[in-house]
DNA sequence: CCAGACGTTGTT
DNA sequence: GTCTGG
DNA sequence: CCAGACGTTGTT
DNA sequence: GTCTGG
């Protein structure tokens, strides 16, 4: 899954990346948490797309209980309502997995792109305080797979753009959502630095 | 995702 | 995995 | 007890 | 152990 991600970009940089528009106050991290916020880029209807703050994590309540929805399943995800309605993409540097090491003990890995940035498949609502979202996962690549199952739906170049617009169809964007080819990732050990959801220094994708 | 806190009864 | 229904 | 469902993940 | 917060 993808519980935790980096995004250390200046606003300028990522309106420039994204052909988008927005005003956004963007202090950077290299570890964002659930709850958190964290730039995402939403196309209006007049086909202009926006650069906005979310919180990390959709509050849901099912059958009495409430959790954070943090991830989509994108098997499941094209019969939802906001599959269809309420796209986005998160701008990543890169991901962290936790390898099961043993019962007591989890290693994290940091993945990022050889080049460029990641962009996430994700969903979005307006929830109580604002904004939120979700990542989509998918089937783990080569590269992710030794160290966890599932890994976020990231999006090429030309399949954002087909993301984000309002009038993609279902069976467009079913084709989107593909797993990145391992080829074009690399990943290392950081420390366990990066387990505390305060640090949010370069530190935490430092090669172990 | 991980880290950190944890509250009622009522005494091994 | 957990939860529900039978 | 098992079968089946479940808008997150999760499995030695 | 479970729950909450980041």
């Amino acid at each position: 899954m993808c519980g935790r991600f980096g995004q250390a970009r200046k606003i300028t940089e990522l309106k420039q990346l994204y052909a988008a528009e927005g005003n956004i106050e963007w202090p950077g991290s290299y570890n964002i948490a659930p709850t958190e916020l964290a730039p995402v880029i939403i196309e209006t209807t007049s086909q202009e797309r926006e650069l906005k703050l979310a919180r990390f994590g959709m509050p849901m309540t099912i059958k009495g209980k409430s959790f954070l929805l943090l991830n989509v399943q994108s098997e499941k995800a094209a019969t939802r309502e906001d599959f269809k309605f309420r796209r986005c993409v998160i701008p990543a540097d890169g991901f962290y997995e936790w390898e099961k090491v043993s019962p007591k003990d989890r290693q994290p890995y940091y993945f990022s792109p050889k080049q460029g940035i990641f962009s996430f498949a994700g969903l979005w609502m307006q929830g109580r305080t604002g904004l939120c979202f979700t990542i989509l996962t998918v089937s783990a690549n080569e590269l992710v797979q030794p160290i966890h199952g599932r890994m976020p739906v990231i999006l090429g170049h030309n399949a954002v753009y087909q993301w984000l617009a309002p009038n993609s169809t279902v069976e467009t964007l079913k084709l989107l959502v593909e797993p990145f080819p391992a080829s074009l990732m690399q990943s290392w050990k950081v420390s366990k630095a990066v387990n505390s959801p305060s640090n949010k220094d370069i530190i935490c994708i430092n090669s172990l």
